[in-house]
DNA sequence: CTGTTTTTTTAACAAATGTAAAATTTATTG
DNA sequence: CAATAAATTTTACATTTGTTAAAAAAACAG
């Protein structure tokens, strides 16, 4: 469980934070293809992803269109449920067979109430999160797709062999035949 | 400031919360056009605005790209600099003579340290912003122009007689020109 | 290795958007 | 209230992007 346990540190936890949360940690394996959190649903565990590439989705009468990828090391969660109990409007699927740790909410908040550092960490978590969130918002608004796919294959040059360009086209918010004009263009 | 207690109370705060951070809150009043944080300064101060309407940008070589109005309520900070004590990327922009009230990062950080309920405040802050931020971007890769327009119409009427029309255009992404012309089907 | 399915690229055309500049409307100032 | 400045809309044209469908390439199964 290395990836869980060195994101876990990276949010500023001690050996005795660490301590406290890996027992909560449920491992679980899932196949390619699982659908692992569903919209509508209200889903109250969030997942650490050991090993594996997930994407987030919301889906249209029609399309899907991915927003969000994880690698190992990650969480994977439905924000508005975890930490509101609403039904999530988006759906996160395994694209490849995956190692998770689950934690339920109910455990992690029981620590968050009782031990000043655990409510330390989980704040540390949700704004790492927060700052991550508002960076991918500016990069979208601000750079043009051909940077962003550009940045996408600097930044993650494994994922562009295990994901579908399909899925890559829509987190980057241009269709798939633009996608194939910007890869065309860079040769 | 009933704006700025209102904020605090909506994020699960107590009497003795509230009476904790109260001392902390100073009242700083700005005029039309102030610029309160400047991209690549380190900013350690977080502030609610009682009174006024914000936007947040990045600069280019040529134009700048608002990503982000508040108004009453809301919190207006950089990211990056107040939680990671980072050079921010962004600026933010007093769009009209604006009463704030400011709370260094070092006085929240030690109440957050010894008070666990605090340290849960700041944990929901956290979490609250992160929910808004994952919509915002969401909403953005999902909804096209003139749908976001409507929304901003729906849910700020008055804005869009308080903000001008290019700072909404390009927080919808879009050029003058285009919504100038969202605009006009709209008739 | 071969046939089949899936994924990716290319082509052709229509629709939408950006740019630059002019025209109009609205706001500001003396 | 007139004069000026600022903001918004419109026009015209070029460029980009999306759509649909076909072609090519890659992945997969037997």
């Amino acid at each position: 469980m290395e990836n869980t346990i060195r994101k876990i540190e990276s949010l500023g936890a001690g050996s005795e934070t660490l301590a406290r949360l890996i027992p909560l940690l449920q491992e679980e394996v899932f196949p390619k293809g699982h659908i692992l959190i569903r919209e509508g649903k209200v889903e109250r565990s969030l997942f650490f992803l050991e090993k594996g590439v997930a994407r987030a989705y919301l889906t249209n009468e029609d399309r899907d269109v991915t927003f969000w990828f994880g690698v190992e090391g990650d969480v994977l969660l439905s924000l508005k449920s975890y930490f509101s109990n609403e039904p999530g409007y988006e759906s996160i699927e395994l694209l490849e067979k995956s190692v998770v740790y689950k934690i339920p909410y109910s455990s992690l908040i029981e620590l968050y109430q009782r031990d000043v550092r655990m409510a330390n960490w989980g704040r540390r978590f949700a704004e790492s999160e927060l700052i991550k969130a508002d960076e991918r918002f500016i990069n979208q608004q601000f750079k043009p797709a051909a940077d962003r796919y550009e940045e996408f294959v600097r930044d993650f040059p494994d994922l562009i062999r295990r994901i579908q360009l399909g899925h890559i086209a829509s987190y980057l918010g241009v269709s798939q035949v633009t996608l194939s004009r910007i890869r065309a263009g860079k040769r």
